[in-house]
DNA sequence: AGCGTTAACTCAACTTTCTTGAGTGTTCAA
DNA sequence: TTGAACACTCAAGAAAGTTGAGTTAACGCT
């Protein structure tokens, strides 16, 4: 039986050093300020060696003194927070036509985004127009390449070649190669490659309304719509990168079943008021067609919001999250039109007396949602326990 | 910002070799026989600090020299194995009318397996037949209970109130409390509690088709139908231990949408045989009546195949599963036809060209696939690496 | 057949990091 | 006023890993 074994990090102590300055880095960023007491507590480490460590983090910039909190008897807590320009994360998104990036500080803090257009989608060119930005973005906001962390690329999904491969608008010439490898080579960064749903469920889960959730699920309106899952505080990426590929799957609108993505996406909503001669390119359109109460977007609307529900009952009974979250590339009062409009399904492992979130909340939405999304993949990354984690 | 800190667990020097230790365990027992050196360089590790914990692991019982292996130059390895007798794990399957237990040693073979009827589900009546059942097993395996390295409890789910309760025939009182605390009180040993389809898909994983799979689903056909999540290596539990709840789920059989549980679950079978006046009790009766080509059997397996298919597009779209796996209380035979007959979908990114497992499986079928897996989750714990678990 | 190369493994010294226990300083309550 | 509670520091000690030199066995080239 000849079998090659899966690479797995054995604990030496110059990892659990830095696995153990990730957990302490993670405490402080949860709670905003904290003392030292309190993370050996919870951390199962000795006071010293929290003591030691955040010693190290002040010296490497991570941290700053956060002020003493004097809390019942005892010696006053000194405190300590996460020192925003302590490092720089980078965040791209690629689209056919453009390239949208974002530079964000270590507390989530966006210093800069662009976009910027693509003379044509080639892989050469994107790959130019990245590298091009970064220098720039750099330069402009005076941040010296050392304090950047890293970078995450969000690109259009499924990666390989799957039985949905053609029916997006894809990006021509990445199925061959790793591509967080031919951008981490070019960058000289690490590199985190997502799909724009998992990255703006990262973003949700840094700085936005599932802030300390752990187990959660985004719903990323895009060009189609696509399932950013959070189990455990990680993403869920499958065996092969292209879990959440939920545009694809049948749902039933008015009694008959159509795929997920011709109800509920940018792509839809389009194409459903082309139908009826109106053109529509931006979200402002959407903005003013919604209110002035379009009769078409309306209807539009209600079978999304009938689409969702069912989709909201798999995704509900696949993986009792604690929430559902919907945001992207949609306005704001469209999110909240449907969120309002969506049955949430009786028979549902999540139909339980005792939630303390909704059940479905609107995140984050806007064009840069995805953007600054890849940017938290590189922040997560900085904050997560490196030991036993499996990839 | 008052916020409690979830507890995680730092690295200090006990629980690095802890770690290690499982590390360790598991290469070995992932290729059957290994030397250190390649543990040494699989993990990360020197060889040094890999031979000092095999000879920990040695001095413990739960390894043995495996004979040496030449391999090329150099010095022959010197392989090490999984000594059998090295722990035993106590698997249970609670159901409302009888508990199975088994006791199974390290490498997951089965060295006794019961079947014991039950006066009534009462919480109490439950617990002392389990208590019973392990005490008589230790006594006729003749094991000391110092060699039990835990038991695992399969039971019904879904866990706690939710809008599914009240639809299966569950067991009374379990939804206060934390059964795994109920029972590790009462047994004084490490408990892990699943549903039967996690159960089952551990099962497979350790010692059945899923094998070194890392990434798989396992559909589980029980009184219902249950989904078995593996996700790097891991159970999927959702936030609140019930996801996988597939069966309540909608899906198209002859263009109508009906819930999947009443398509394809044993309970499903007994009921549309029964239209048909013909009583079922137990598989034999469903292998005669498939081995004498009954219509109305066939029938149901059509449409049961139907439903599957619309359901294997959702798990596939939305895990992006290495394989899905049928297993449970269900025939070989009617699986196999199932899985013949059960439509590959198309439009899913599990429909690749380069795929190494199948899209469908059969795993292990039987009474006690459910039980089995009840104490595969004791040697997967056993077998998986501490820190930065995070449950 | 001889001999150098390759590779696994061991031994002993060294390094890193964590823990322990004593000690200091601050706050609150009796 | 005094003592208990608590956060934190210091210095010594312990645990577990690494390193580098040495040993042993098999292979393959001359």
């Amino acid at each position: 039986m000849v079998s090659t074994l899966k690479p797995q990090l054995g604990a030496n102590p110059e990892r659990a050093r830095s696995h153990n300055k990730q957990l302490v880095l993670r405490a402080i960023r949860h709670v905003g300020a904290v003392g030292r007491a309190e993370i050996a507590r919870a951390s199962g480490l000795s006071t010293q060696a929290v003591s030691n460590i955040i010693s190290d983090l002040l010296g490497e910039g991570l941290l700053i003194e956060q002020g003493v909190r004097s809390a019942g008897r005892g010696l006053p807590v000194q405190q300590y927070a996460i020192k925003a320009d302590g490092g720089y994360a980078f965040g791209v998104e690629v689209r056919p036509t453009a390239v949208f990036t974002a530079l964000v500080d270590l507390v989530g803090t966006p210093v800069l985004a662009r976009r910027t257009p693509l003379r044509n989608a080639g892989k050469s060119t994107i790959l130019e127009t990245v590298s091009a930005q970064l220098a720039s973005a750099l330069i402009e906001a005076r941040i010296s390449k050392g304090a950047l962390m890293g970078a995450g690329i969000v690109m259009p999904g499924p990666f390989g070649d799957t039985g949905l491969t053609g029916t997006d608008s894809e990006l021509p010439g990445w199925n061959t190669g790793d591509p967080a490898e031919i951008f981490a080579n070019m960058l000289h960064l690490p590199v985190f490659v997502e799909n724009d749903a998992n990255a703006a469920a990262m973003a949700e889960r840094m700085n936005g309304v599932a802030r300390g959730l752990d187990d959660f699920a985004y719903l990323y309106f895009g060009q189609g719509l696509g399932l950013g899952l959070v189990q455990n505080g990680q993403i869920l990426q499958g065996a092969f990168g292209n879990a959440g590929e939920i545009g694809h799957i049948q749902v039933l609108v008015d009694g008959h079943a159509v795929e997920l993505e011709s109800a509920t996406s940018r792509l839809s909503v389009q194409a459903c008021l082309a139908r009826e001669g109106l053109e529509v390119t931006n979200m402002e359109d959407l903005i003013s067609l919604y209110s002035s109460a379009n009769r078409h977007l309306l209807v539009w609307l209600d079978k999304a919001a009938q689409a969702l529900s069912s989709a909201l009952s798999i995704i509900e009974n696949l993986f009792d999250p604690q929430t559902v979250i919907l945001g992207g590339a949609m306005p704001d009062v469209l999110l909240d039109h449907i969120i309002a409009r969506t049955a949430l399904p009786e028979r549902s492992v999540s139909n339980r007396p005792d939630r303390v979130h909704p059940r479905l909340m609107r995140g984050t939405s806007g064009r840069m949602t995805a953007t600054l999304g890849a940017a938290a993949l590189v922040l997560h990354q900085a904050f997560t326990p490196t030991i036993a984690e499996a990839r």
